[in-house]
DNA sequence: GTGAAAGCGCTAACAT
DNA sequence: ATGTTAGCGCTTTCAC
């Protein structure tokens, strides 16, 4: 006999109703059947409180509608925006998401890739540390699709799918609109280089200033490391060395916030004394005054987008992965003004 | 024949080294055997790249080892600094975590646990919405062991796991320090009473003027939705209505991200013009300057419990689930001074 | 439309 | 120390 902490199982459906398993298992899959043995299931289901033993059925059919999401940090907000998103739309297709922080450790990375293909995880969706992709081996071996977030992995095209943010295009357009005003000393904060985001900021900051035929200085660009505190140091040294720069351009979140804190704190008026464009479209840009002109990234379009290309690749097996370049826009505000030296021009 | 994309099973290693299954299986979960068969097996393994179907063997002994997450908001870096230490200890002990943000809406909630209990997860935690705790019911009807995080559920004691913050004890403590200070129009920024923390919070507040003999001015006290936005509207309504108030204190940790804006955006200076105590020690408050006397609450330390108890629960299903309340403390920094009225005395 | 039976990969008696 | 065997709950032929 079943105890009563035991849930009910099909068999036991089968025998309330006098149907076999088969059958039962045929209906809850969207069988039709008599409307008189549609009626003695449907009343056994909610008699015994019976709910299909996924586990069973995954073991069965071979797939866990899990899908594994490694990270490099969650306490990031620019990371979660993009979850949430992923999240919902992949748990409407009765898929959920294992979430894995490796924190920005690429041997954990590569050990979490493991630790989700044995959790038999239908697909894997990575915003990946190693810039290499060389932990992704294991996954495209086993045939278990993989998508590469936000980030670009050279020599797997073809192999996974791949969101990205057209980063060179955006940066270049926001410093172009800072030029455009006038502005010649142009600092920019940057992240780590051994992403491939932070090289295309970079890369579209050196394009927009080659255009307009201006010589890059080297000390108006910051390394720094993406977080708060960096955006702040990142901006008193750029103010250190360069007095006449009127314009800068941290590009990521954090370093947006601390490096707006800097300027407040040393009570340089935006856009009065610096001119100032900001990066993705969260908290921080909700309440300054003035609004600040700030490129805002598709983070739920990325999310979306990655949640369906994955779930494509699930459904036909045969579907090709590709790669999909997002736009980010620049959201005007009034943070960027005419610089000082032009209007006493 | 087994192709090549199928993975290898007990049964292939088995044929490999002529033992049986079951002595593999045993083998595999920390039976000793004899060295040359130990040998072979490790080859075999190797040879076939074989990893344990981790679906069979949770289906088998009726375990998922995955853990239910459900939350009201992932884009939340209080949450999320919980959530760290809770998945990197969970995933020492080989568990995996199945995050569901209910975007902080009851009736997905309850919709979740469903879901959860549809997954086989082992236990679930959560930092409900729902207040009554009714939504946790079809869980401990199933033995699946709850544990509640940052919120007091009343009327399920002794049937789930409760981790909390003292808030009333952190709250009267950091108001009674402004006090002390000289402080008598105490601005309090406060969350959604729905929430026992913002509750809590509040008779903290309460309790520290009351001890002083301060009558509770309720235009002093701003009902907002822990949001920057919030924070920041907040902070100049309560400037508007109390010309006179000389500190402020927003309780979370947007809240004191948009009402330090807010100050900063109306040139008032922190102590100068007014003392100010944040609240959870994260990116804004490594950078200020002065840095901000703020309370700090054990995230880390929240998540680490949680996962602990969560765990005890599972390996021991006798244990008896319990209420663990945990301090916050006030960290000293120089944004609180004395009042301009006491120093002219 | 319905049922009988096989089997997914693993573990746990039980036997040797 | 190792093998035999049954069976977890489900889906899926293949009959009828």
């Amino acid at each position: 006999m079943r105890s009563i902490t035991m849930p009910a199982t099909l068999k036991d459906i089968a025998k309330e109703t006098g149907l076999s398993t088969a059958t039962i298992s045929k209906y809850l899959n969207g069988a039709k059947l008599r409307e008189k043995n549609r009626i003695a299931i449907e009343q056994a289901i909610r008699k015994l409180d019976y709910t299909v033993n996924e586990y069973a059925r995954g073991f069965k059919l071979n797939r866990s509608h899990i899908i594994g999401v490694i990270i490099p940090d969650l306490n990031n907000l620019f990371i979660t925006n993009i979850l949430v998103q992923m999240e919902t739309l992949l748990r409407e297709h009765d898929y959920s998401i294992m979430i894995c922080d490796c924190h920005t450790d690429a041997a954990l990375e590569r050990e979490l890739i493991h630790f989700l293909l044995g959790r038999m995880v239908d697909g894997i969706i990575n915003m990946p540390v190693c810039a290499t992709g060389e932990h992704l081996k294991p996954a495209l071996s086993k045939k278990v699709p993989v998508l590469v977030l936000d980030r670009m992995i050279s020599g797997l095209e073809g192999q996974i799918d791949n969101i990205l943010i057209d980063n060179a295009s955006i940066a270049r357009r926001a410093v172009q609109s800072l030029i455009d005003q006038g502005h010649r000393q142009i600092g920019l904060i940057i992240g780590p280089t051994d992403y491939s985001t932070s090289r295309e900021r970079l890369e579209g900051y050196r394009q927009a200033l080659a255009s307009s035929g201006i010589t890059v200085n080297d000390s108006l660009i910051a390394y720094s490391d993406f977080t708060v505190e960096g955006g702040y140091e990142s901006l008193c040294h750029l103010l250190k060395c360069n007095p006449n720069m009127t314009a800068v351009f941290p590009t990521n979140y954090d370093m947006t916030l601390g490096s707006f804190i800097a300027l407040k704190e040393q009570n340089i008026r935006i856009p009065d004394d610096m001119s100032f464009i900001g990066f993705d479209d969260m908290g921080l840009s909700r309440v300054t005054h003035p609004p600040l002109t700030i490129v805002a990234q598709p983070l739920e379009q990325l999310g979306i987008y990655a949640a369906r290309r994955i779930l494509s690749r699930l459904e036909d097996p045969d579907e090709v992965p590709i790669s999909i370049t997002l736009s980010a826009s620049l959201k005007i505000g009034t943070s960027v003004g005419v610089p000082r030296h032009v209007e006493d021009e």
